[in-house]
DNA sequence: CAATATAGTTTCATAATGAAACCAATGGAG
DNA sequence: CTCCATTGGTTTCATTATGAAACTATATTG
């Protein structure tokens, strides 16, 4: 073993979206983070981790630009942690794995909340992937294409 | 250090998910199961990963009920290794991870592959979350609410 | 100014990961 | 049927990651 490997150079992107967030604690931190959570102490307490590891985390995440510290907003001369927009883009992905838990667990009584369109306090619907043309497509529906190589050329 | 802290009592479904996908490489398995492959060897070859692991980790996804073991279509005496409903619930987690890449990866045109639709060869939309009547939702037209504990009565 | 809270870092033990060697059961060639 | 390669693992060992607890430096509060 040289190191636990790392999927930077590799060309599928959910081997690199994992390399950012494929650990057991960033995603939970995110989901606090939108809740509303931004200080250390914060994340701690509401997520019981050892401060080690939380220290380490929050730094690969402000490295990976999906968090970013700002002076705290309360004056107080300590800084928080804020989603980058990159941060907020992991929105849906959250989503996803709420929503495969809410469909699949042997025990969805456990399942503490739901999400709900803020308007009507409805739930919402299951995220839907669609064509450009709107036809909802399931994973049948679609097929991997290799990325037309753009050359770079040197006028134009 | 007892264990590697669980999350299986939690009531955060996304802490749940991740208890049994959330670690570095059942994804990826995942991702290569929908492209079709199924049998140890060909996990193995693809992903390059240590067999110990692969071996660990295949079990694990059995036991979580992604996988199933079927015996092997070509009649030899191997088994294999199939996705199970639930183990194809995945793919909507695995299209948000791509998108997230596709959209905020720094280096974006590394990406290999473009998912598109079967019967144009079109890229696929964003995933779309939409409230009960339609409404596309943004994260911040969502919350969390508490779920109505279902209590169970003794008839009725 | 003293006490306490915040935001970490350090130290140490244990668990997970990975590479490589090893092994048992097929499957295939002759 | 026999020998050999392939498949599908397990075992062993070294290294890295994780976690609990103690420690520290700075900031804030009384």
């Amino acid at each position: 073993m040289v190191k636990r490997t790392s999927f930077e150079g590799d060309g599928c992107p959910v081997a690199r979206s994992l390399e950012a967030i494929g650990d057991w604690w960033t995603l939970l931190i995110i989901r606090e983070a939108m809740l509303g959570l931004s200080r250390f102490g914060e994340f701690q307490n509401k997520l019981g981790m050892a401060k080690n590891i939380l220290s380490v985390r929050l730094r690969s995440m402000v490295e990976h630009g999906i968090l970013a510290t700002a002076p705290a907003s309360d004056g107080s001369a300590y800084h928080e942690y804020e989603l980058t927009p990159k941060g907020r883009g992991l929105f849906p992905i959250l989503v996803a794995l709420r929503q495969w838990s809410e469909e699949f667990d042997d025990t969805p009584e456990e399942i503490a909340t739901v999400l709900v369109d803020r308007d009507r306090g409805r739930p919402v619907r299951k995220l839907e992937l669609r064509a450009e043309d709107g036809r909802l497509l399931s994973q049948a529906d679609t097929t991997l294409k290799l990325r037309p190589v753009r050359r770079r050329r040197s006028a134009s």
